[in-house]
RNA sequence: GUGGUUGUAGCUCAAUCGGUUAGAGCGCCGGACUGUGGCUCCGGAGGUUGCGGGUUCGAUCCCCGUCAGCCACCCCA
């Protein structure tokens, strides 16, 4: 047995690679369309950077080990809390609002499933700076035409948002009591997997009166703001707490993205310091683990770097958009490796190919040739096999006219040019400029 | 971390009741084809049947362990 990648890792052959960095573009194009600005980080940081504010559930799955300094460092499992140091360490020379992406490689040591390895790719976005609801809805419209960009519409992916803001103080609003919270968001997290009776009795089992479970049962499975009023009395206070969420929602719908817009009060996200808008992007059957995640964490950095500044973002992972990509059929052909293959009729001509070859390739042009004496079908073989666009072939019988032959694969045609026209005649073919 | 399930060629799969030399298609390499590719035909390489042990005269097949993939939990970047 050959040893093989480590479980939870990938190999990038060539055609993986080609698909990665199609996604890599699109997401760099459109961040780009928002004014964002690249930036990165280390992948490996100090073990508390992540223990202190990101909660259990990212801790227990750490990439973590003590190295040879005897410093426990971890692999990083997300890019917010270096993002949060290195603003808070320049924050007073940025002007804000801050609007940066990133593309890091994420790990986390756990067992893998379809679309959850231990190790992926995801872009990050963040706006800082601004603590009014058009942040959000530029941040959730950012995250939609992210995928938008592949070609994914509402009917492939949709937006699922909500508020803890919205969510806690309807919980109070209900009675629910402080210890039963947390119960409370658990539950809520699972709706979506959950039959209705057992997350009932789940909420019942935590102590919470029927008449409270009824209701909210009601609020989750509300998918519009304007579900949410008219489900009992008192619950109107707590809906003033929505107000970010309800104009953020607005916002969108003004933008033309409503149609990919649900409300759903069952979107909690795992990490312990977002503080108001949550929102997750879903492939639209809902076969596949959520393709985005993000919301608001306006204290994050207060606590990891003392500098009080709002902000927002979301992760969007690239191994579950490209199994989306796959299944719809929007992962690009790939394209030929080269433009230009040479053939050279007999040794003699080599070096005749050997000089064009570098003409060419100085030109900008991708040149292939035969790396060891072929016949002439053979070499065209391997040019058709390249998806080469066009081919020179080099004998001694053109060459004593000083011209050689062009061919242009994609048809039968052929002629003769002068050698002295060959680097222009391919050059405007192609279309290639070096 | 827990439970279930599946591992046969680079890929997709086949192999009778447990039966002796594990096959096919695609792909790869070569030939037909020494100045012309795609098509076709012919040939070849490639397997310790994931690995280790057990039962049996005999194991791809049955049993145990282990590793890996997948699924469900846990949880979700």
């Amino acid at each position: 047995m050959q040893p093989q990648a480590l479980p939870g890792f990938r190999d990038f052959y060539p055609t993986d690679l080609a698909l990665r960095e199609h996604i890599f573009r699109t997401w760099r194009r459109v961040a780009a369309r928002y004014g964002f600005e690249e930036y990165d980080g280390p992948p490996l940081e100090p073990l508390e950077l992540y223990t202190a504010k990101s909660g259990e559930e990212i801790v227990g799955q750490l990439y973590s080990f003590t190295d040879r300094g005897g410093r426990e460092v971890s692999l990083r499992p997300e890019m917010t809390p270096t993002l949060a140091r290195m603003v808070a360490a320049r924050a007073n020379g940025l002007r804000k609002p801050i609007r940066w992406f990133s593309i890091p490689q994420l790990f986390r040591y756990e067992r893998q499933q379809r679309g959850r390895l231990r190790e992926h790719f995801q872009l990050n976005c963040d706006l800082i700076g601004e603590p009014g609801h058009l942040a959000d809805a530029e941040i959730v419209a950012l995250a939609i035409d992210a995928v938008r960009a592949f070609g994914l519409g509402p009917e492939d992916v949709r937006v699922r948002l909500s508020d803890r803001r919205l969510l806690t103080a309807l919980l109070q609003n209900l009675g629910v009591a402080e210890t039963q919270v947390p119960v409370v968001w658990q539950v809520f997290d699972k709706l979506r997997r959950t039959p209705e009776e057992i997350t009932a009795a789940k909420l019942s089992g935590a102590g919470i009166p029927g008449a409270t479970v009824e209701r909210l049962l009601g609020l989750a499975r509300s998918r519009s703001w304007s579900d949410l009023p008219g489900l009992g009395p008192g619950l109107d206070a707590a809906l003033a707490r929505g107000e970010p969420l309800r104009r953020t929602l607005e916002s969108l719908e003004a933008m033309g993205y409503g149609d990919y817009l649900d409300l759903d009060l069952g979107i909690v996200r795992g990490l312990a310091y977002y503080t108001g808008t949550v929102f997750e992007l879903f492939d639209a059957r809902g076969e596949l683990r959520a393709i985005c995640g993000g919301g608001r964490y306006d204290n994050l950095l207060q606590s990891l770097g003392g500098v009080d500044l709002p902000a927002l973002g979301f992760g969007m992972g690239d191994v579950v958009l490209g199994e989306l990509l796959r299944e719809r059929g929007l992962v690009p052909e790939p394209g030929s490796s080269i433009d230009v293959f040479l053939a050279a009729i007999t040794p003699d001509d080599l070096p005749h190919v050997l000089g064009l070859a570098r003409e060419l390739r100085d030109a900008g042009l991708r040149v292939e040739y035969a790396l060891a004496p072929q016949a002439v079908g053979k070499q065209l073989k391997l040019a058709d096999a390249r998806s080469a666009r066009l081919a020179v072939v080099v004998g001694p019988d053109d060459r004593a006219r000083g011209e050689v032959m062009v061919k242009d694969l994609r048809g039968k045609a052929q002629e003769s040019v002068a050698r002295s026209a060959v680097r222009e005649r391919l050059t405007s073919a192609v279309g290639r400029v070096g």
